[in-house]
DNA sequence: CGCTATATGTAGGGTCGCTACTTATGAACG
DNA sequence: CGTTCATAAGTAGCGACCCTACATATAGCG
């Protein structure tokens, strides 16, 4: 998958992740490789600042701990976040309905 | 729909719209209105740039005339082109299949 | 002449994911 | 004890690319 095709969608994918539990950041990476099968392995330079955007635009809020001396930054989703996700999966529904229509078709352009 | 999710999918549009026929850059901007039922409005400082982009990358040719005094440079796929549309086509496909993956989970994530 | 629709194009900006690198700890191995 | 690897978080800077805004030109209408 090219690389940036994610531009735009990749806070929908970090906020489902999120989504009835909560996880660091390591964490995150780790679950979408795994529900992906292994399509989408994001670098940490792409998750963590996508992780302060969305805890800046108050989507999601972190706590941090410690386990077993290693610091863990945990984040979970906000009312807001929950908001946030619902739109993003309208958007993205819409989203793939529009280009589908455009590469599909249905076979070729058939001006019915 | 905002405005650059399209960021990466662009090109297949273009090359999705000129299957089959040829078009000028104008036309191609109505033609997605229309398809899209008018989610789609490109504005032309995005379609002139990306149809010279895909000019570059041998994707698509293009010729001059003149109709009723106006210029149209009219453009239409080649051979590399189709075998583009066709790639953009399949990583359209792995693209949402993937992200729907995450986004749909079937009933949030639950890890069977 | 002015205004709108048609038609193509450039300049500059801003976003955002990626590459590459840094820092730090615990565990395993010798 | 020292080296290396896995875990964990982070920053700096780059580059692609879509958008806003503007420039240019003609045809047709009032």
């Amino acid at each position: 998958m090219k690389p940036d095709a994610l531009r735009g969608h990749l806070d929908a994918l970090l906020l489902a992740t999120l989504d009835g539990r909560q996880l660091h950041g390591y964490a995150i990476i780790e679950a979408l490789q795994q529900v992906s099968g292994g399509a989408l392995d994001l670098p940490t330079g792409t998750v963590y600042p996508a992780l302060r955007r969305l805890e800046r635009a108050g989507h999601v809020v972190s706590d941090w701990s410690t386990v077993g001396g290693r610091k863990r930054r945990t984040y979970r989703l906000t009312q807001a976040g929950q908001k946030a996700l619902h739109a993003e999966r309208s958007a993205w529904r819409e989203f793939t309905t529009v280009i589908d229509g455009v590469l599909g078709g249905g076979g070729k352009w058939a001006q019915t």
